[in-house]
DNA sequence: CCTGGCGTTGACCCCCGCGTCAACGTTTAC
DNA sequence: GTAAACGTTGACGCGGGGGTCAACGCCAGG
């Protein structure tokens, strides 16, 4: 299989195999004319790739994943190296989310405040012009 | 006040000031002879666009809130713009974390069924061996 | 006068995962 | 024979937030 078929069943393009080439992840047999020569395994292991980086992992993590699809077996998280970059990956997915939840709450603490400084209440000089529209709190609605 | 204290009281280099005025944040004065000229105010644009950075904030975001400042206002966030950013921050934010979830979800999965078609339990094979030494249940445990 | 420490602009480098273009060779179909 | 459709390598661009020179101007102290 050349290069242009391995790409469109991969659903990738002929220029990220040839990067992933030159990364040292997929290397390719070559043809006697000089093109890139792939098979099925090389299949599976974009398969591989892409859903590791699907889930946000980096290129270089995918490193042990291949290799170890290459070295036989049935899949790529079937040893230590792979699972500790999964172990790897959920600390540094738990740091993230918790540090987001940090900066999420500053900032709503933030607008909060924010918004009850700018706007000192809708000025109720009237409860009977109020009536008749539902709840107009937020000045947004207005635009 | 010129580029270097000013740089130093807020905690950056002068290249990121003049990364600042280059992007159109924080524009000088000049002195006599071209230097860079600043006041107090800019200490405090300066503190707000920090704050705003360490939250995850791109540079662009910061816009708003220095406006805000320059137009005479005591704080950065008093003006419908910045809050606009807040709000779409939060909306970000929110999505994002549920997004990593989701990953870290998946993620997990993935770890838990290869932990376990990989180690098919650690041999159960003699109890009285596994006297004596505490929980030898996971085998990253021994390096 | 000279040195040292400030200031100025401009330009290239970094990371990452490719997109895009150039200039060229190979194979296939008509 | 020739054109299209493939393949090859190499190089630059991007975006974000600056780091790190280079080459030069300005000014004060000894």
């Amino acid at each position: 299989m050349r290069i242009g078929e391995l790409a469109e069943r991969a659903g990738m393009t002929t220029r990220t195999l040839r990067y992933y080439e030159s990364r040292g992840l997929l290397p390719a047999r070559r043809t006697g004319n000089g093109y890139r020569d792939y098979d099925e395994t090389d299949l599976r292991l974009l398969e591989q790739i892409r859903t590791l980086q699907d889930f946000g992992f980096a290129l270089e993590d995918a490193r042990p994943f291949v290799d170890c699809l290459r070295s036989g077996h049935p899949t790529g998280d079937a040893c230590p190296a792979s699972l500790d970059v999964y172990r790897a990956k959920l600390a540094e997915l738990d740091a993230c989310i918790a540090e987001m939840q940090r900066v999420r709450n500053q900032v709503a603490a933030h607008l909060a405040y924010a918004e009850l400084t700018a706007a000192p209440a809708p000025e109720p000089r009237c409860d009977l012009a109020a009536a008749g529209r539902p709840a107009p709190s937020n000045p947004e609605d207005q635009p």
